[in-house]
DNA sequence: AAAGCGTGGAG
DNA sequence: TCTCCAAGCTT
């Protein structure tokens, strides 16, 4: 097991020394990286790189964001989706400032502090802007430990325990390339094993891969997703579009008009102050 | 601890 | 067209 492991560590590394992309946060500050690593959350890279462009040309560093209203975040954010991150950002941003002295903490337990942020950017951060050694667990990882060593297509629904001991052993066993394999093995989930169709035949560890070995059997298949049209997360998306556009406000009447359903719009917006999402000015509403 | 939370591109 | 899913976190 042990040397098994040391030498996918060995092979998956290599693989990623002449596969890396070139991807601008990987060149940047622990504020570029932490920057990134919430706009990545369920959200492709082709999607993230113009806007983390801006933000970090916009807001060099957390003092520069801290320095501005949560508003001001919600609107940069754009159409990345789950927009409550830019409020995370904004006020991991502040904390930053108010707790660490302006600098992104390179402490693991002080990164899980931060709003926002959660065991795998936690991680993330401390292992791709800091070089520390910790065990980066997203679904790329989860994806290709499965197929490695458990010979499933896929991993659980959930990161499990189990999951957290084998991860923490891989990156025990990687020892001072501990964060060189963390972005290595994401690497191979992104490009290689992916989940619709994995590229066995440019994957540095086929011969050694649990599921490769057993003919690719196909996962339990997953609970179909929630139904999407006519859903309040969907609602909400609307009502908050049509905000982000409107720069003096938008008429509350108005605004409700946008959403054929006029209870559930007002129980979307509801939420979306009750976020901090958007705020009511009189009649009218604006971010 | 199960559910809620956006968006757009690929297959 | 429609389903899947993409560097998760919070309550």
């Amino acid at each position: 097991m042990h040397a098994d492991r040391q030498a996918a560590i060995a092979s998956v590394t290599g693989w990623f020394a002449v596969n890396t992309r070139d991807l601008p946060w990987r060149h940047s500050t622990p504020w570029g990286v932490l920057v990134s690593e919430f706009m990545l959350q369920q959200t492709p890279v082709s999607r993230v790189l113009d806007v983390w462009a801006y933000w970090l040309g916009r807001w060099p560093n957390p003092a520069a964001l801290a320095a501005e209203p949560s508003s001001a975040a919600v609107a940069a954010w754009g159409r990345l989706g789950y927009p409550r991150r830019a409020l995370r950002l904004h006020a991991a941003a502040t904390a930053i400032v108010g707790e660490h002295g302006g600098e992104v903490p390179r402490d693991h337990d002080a990164l899980l502090g931060l709003p926002g942020v959660g065991a795998y950017t936690a991680a993330a951060v401390a292992s791709f802007a800091f070089g520390d050694a910790y065990p980066v667990l997203d679904t790329n990882v989860r994806r290709v430990l499965a197929r490695l060593e458990s010979g499933t297509q896929f991993p659980p629904p959930h990161p499990s325990a189990a999951e957290r001991v084998r991860a923490t052993e891989w990156t025990t066993q990687a020892g001072p390339r501990a964060a060189l394999w963390a972005a290595a093995v994401m690497e191979l989930g992104a490009l290689v094993c992916t989940s619709r169709r994995p590229d066995c035949g440019a994957c540095p560890v086929a011969e050694s891969c649990a599921w490769h070995a057993a003919g690719h059997p196909p996962g339990r298949t997953r609970p179909r997703a929630q139904a999407w049209a006519g859903t309040n997360r969907q609602c909400r998306g609307v009502l908050l579009d049509v905000v982000r556009r409107s720069p003096d406000g938008v008429d509350v009447t108005h605004l409700l008009a946008a959403w054929d359903d006029r209870d559930q719009a007002v129980t979307a917006l509801d939420g979306l102050v009750a976020d901090g999402l958007v705020a009511l000015d009189g009649h009218l509403v604006r971010l």
